[in-house]
RNA sequence: GGGCGGUUAGCUCAGCUGGUUAGAGCGCGUCGUUCACACCGACGAGGUCGGAGGUUCGAGUCCUCUACCGCCCACCA
């Protein structure tokens, strides 16, 4: 993990990523435990945070339980099982038919409750309130009636486990059903059957499956089933979506257990109410990923669960007193004052208790749980702004501006630190959130280890530069997933370069000229400056909004314009005397402009801009202010013609290359014909045209546009 | 089952509140090097804007329906 964390900051450092190592942290690290068990401890005392014994899902290989946000479902391959359920004699008004049931998880017939059909059901509806017994096991089940019932699914009758999943939870909770568990926490049958088992005098059969998974179990049973004759037909074959943990290999499972819990909506209309408006109080980037939070938070069925049973962690700073008897008082634990945090209640001890007393009737014992580490990442804001530790930081930086991360936890660490910052302060924890999409290899498919089509960083930096990866990443969208894709790179490589080029060319023909405004004499330069200036208020409000990927592109898109056309317009005039009005106008115009997008740039290309920066200005370009329009923005000026200069110059140019002629080869006659203001626009820069497309003669007439070009002769060879 | 994106040149993508002949880069073709740039420049070819209706003087841009791709959510016996 060290070695990770250092790949990391060696990458981010090598892309020039602007982040204060010195606030780094890790979840264990002191910092953050104090502030988890502070945040923890004050959840308590306003009862946001509870302890509660209830059905979880749970992960048999991790042996842990797990929160509904670390869910994710499976499409797998299971079968329907047809069952026979035995009707009960003197009970059914219909006489004594037996039912049939469908279940795709008929190891769990020993947990069997109960059987329910949908009211409306008519072939069920007679047999509502009576009592059946189930399979092998003969123990008697009720048949109940719940709208969850779905009569199009298999028989339109269910078994109820408990518990073989969600649904049967509810069923259990809503319609006040017995718990008959039989799996145990390592995802084997436990070895001592249920009571009613044992009562119906079936213990033997129980006996086959018991220590066997479920899997095992299920093949065990089948044949039992088969040889009783209560198996209805062969298995029918499905496949149909399972829920299993995130980063789990098997099914999950579903057993009681006693767990922490936040309170998070899902079973409080009003808490959800506030944390779905809190959701739209926060800007969005883009504004439609806010969609995904506010179906998360609408389909929550429960608290977020998070304590697990796991090693490495967070503790809870909890430890609970026991009677004589040994028995531990849950309801109320004992808890160290927030000056004494973090502490370890495996090691430290409550107060007025002594280690001697510990796991000793009438003493203590520690809650050996730990966090889940989201309960400490849903509290990075005030981690990082000193919260317990720095009164003065926490006060000038909480709530933050903005959180960027993935799409995939919006439901984990962006949602449980709205949750965490509404309890503890009241407010969301930022104002904005950035969206990212996900990087795909250069075939546009998903990244994955199993797959391994991983590509890594590193070796792109090597090889294109940081700059050219820096270049691509700016280039997707938020949110918008981006292919790896080296001709972007290469593209970035190149626009680095051409902006060295531009630089040591301006920074070459006029060394130390002023930057004095006054010096804009031209016509040309001045329509440059207020289309650069335009420039500025559009990129500056691409930023504003978070439209990085804008911002870039139309950068970008002046500054090839402006090196293909006002360059090559200016340039005899540059070249010029150093004391000429022109000249100095050209210059002073050219250091404007580099200036401006050395800045614009510096975002994207940090290191290219930053040793252009370097070449005739003090200090490093990331900390010189953003680019002013206003101060940018000559008098005067009309913006037509710059663009009608280069409008001529790239006709002419296309007269050259369709002539095949060099770019240098003169031309005897330029004829443009066009609107008269634009042609009033065009003889301002007239000079510089002429110069520029090496131009004896240039005519304009007020007319339909045309522009109509003359090449002198070749010369002969 | 509910919802969100996407579908524009061979490829990767722009196209903001509807407005003149739909853009960029790559790739492709042609041409061009004394004087910022061969790690180059100029110019060019290439698109029924997924499909069908509709609103409008005008639709890639708005509305309805629809197809396919990706994703999210859902109590999926």
């Amino acid at each position: 993990m060290v070695e990770d964390e250092q790949k990391f900051e060696e990458l981010w450092r090598r892309l020039g990523l602007s982040v204060d190592w010195s606030l780094t942290y890790t979840t264990i690290g002191v910092r953050a435990r104090r502030v988890s068990q502070r945040a923890f401890l004050r959840n308590l005392a306003r009862g946001e945070v509870y302890k509660s014994e209830a059905p979880t899902l749970w992960d048999v290989d991790f042996r842990t339980a797990v929160a509904q946000a670390e869910l994710e479902d499976r499409e797998l391959a299971g079968a329907y099982h047809r069952l026979t359920v035995h009707a009960v004699d003197g009970q059914g008004a219909d006489g004594l038919a037996d039912i049939v049931v469908e279940t795709t998880r008929p190891e769990l017939v020993p947990a069997c409750v109960a059987l329910v059909a949908h009211p409306d059901d008519g072939r069920y509806q007679p047999r509502f309130g009576s009592w059946v017994t189930t399979p092998l096991f003969g123990v008697r089940v009720p048949v109940l009636a719940h709208h969850l019932a779905d009569p199009e699914k298999g028989s339109g009758i269910a078994m109820v486990c408990t518990f073989g999943d969600t649904t049967d939870v509810v069923w259990w909770r809503e319609l006040d059903l017995p718990v008959r568990s039989v799996m145990g926490s390592d995802g084997r049958l436990v070895a001592d059957p249920p009571g009613e088992i044992l009562e119906a005098g079936t213990a033997d059969t129980y006996a086959e499956l018991a220590g066997k998974t479920a899997k095992q179990a299920q093949k065990r049973i089948v044949e039992l089933l088969r040889e009783s004759g209560e198996l209805d037909g062969e298995p029918r074959a499905i496949t149909h979506p399972v829920k299993f943990y995130e980063r789990g290999d098997r099914p999950l499972e579903i057993i009681t257990t006693r767990q922490w819990y936040i309170r998070n909506g899902g079973r409080d209309p009003e808490l959800r109410a506030k944390l779905l408006d809190l959701g739209r109080d926060l800007e969005w980037h883009p504004a439609h990923v806010h969609q995904r939070y506010e179906s998360w938070v609408e389909g929550l069925n429960g608290d977020w669960l998070i304590s697990r049973q796991r090693y490495f962690g967070v503790p809870f700073p909890v430890w609970y007193a026991l009677d004589a008897d040994g028995r531990a008082d849950y309801e109320n634990p004992l808890v160290p004052s927030e000056d004494a945090l973090p502490v370890d209640p495996a090691s430290d001890v409550p107060a007025g208790y002594t280690e001697a007393q510990r796991d000793q009737p009438g003493g203590f014992v520690a809650d050996l749980d730990i966090m889940d580490t989201w309960a400490t990442s849903s509290l990075t804001p005030q981690i990082a702004t000193g919260w317990v530790d720095d009164a003065d930081l926490f006060e000038r930086t909480f709530p933050m501006n903005l959180r960027p991360q993935g799409p995939e936890i919006i439901r984990t660490w962006l949602f449980d630190s709205v949750v965490r910052a509404w309890f503890e302060h009241g407010v969301l924890p930022w104002s904005d959130t950035t969206i990212n999409g996900w990087v795909l290899d250069p075939d546009r498919k998903k990244m994955a280890k199993s797959v391994g089509n991983v590509i890594t960083p590193m070796p792109l930096v090597e090889e294109y530069s940081a700059d050219a990866l820096r270049y691509w990443a700016c280039n997707g969208r938020p949110a918008v997933d981006t292919a790896v894709d080296s001709g972007v790179m290469k593209i970035g490589r190149k626009l680095a370069i051409k902006i060295l080029n531009l630089s040591k060319f301006v920074l070459g023909l006029a060394g130390d000229a002023s930057d004095d405004p006054a010096l804009l004499t031209s016509a040309l330069d001045r329509s440059m400056l207020v289309a650069l200036a335009d420039l500025v208020d559009e990129v500056t409000a691409a930023f504003d909004s978070f439209d990085y990927a804008r911002a870039l592109e139309r950068t970008e898109r002046f500054f090839w314009s402006f090196c293909d056309d006002y360059v090559e317009l200016v340039k005899a005039r540059a070249y010029g005397n150093a004391g000429d009005a022109g000249t100095q106008s050209a210059a002073a115009a050219l250091r404007a402009a580099l200036s401006t997008l050395h800045r614009l740039f510096a975002p994207f290309l940090a290191f290219t801009t930053e040793e252009v920066w370097s070449w005739w200005q003090e200090g490093t370009i990331h900390r010189t202010p953003w680019p002013d329009s206003v101060g940018l923005r000559p008098g005067g000026a009309d913006p037509l013609v710059y663009e009608v200069a280069a409008t001529v110059l790239t006709a002419v140019r296309k007269e050259k290359s369709e002539q095949k002629r060099s770019l240098a080869a003169p031309v005897e006659h330029v004829l443009v014909r066009e609107s008269d203001d634009r042609l009033a626009a065009l003889r301002a820069a007239e000079d510089d045209v002429r110069d520029a497309g090496k131009i004896a003669v240039l005519d304009t007439e007020v007319g339909e546009y045309i522009v109509k070009v003359e090449l002198a002769p070749p010369e002969p060879k």
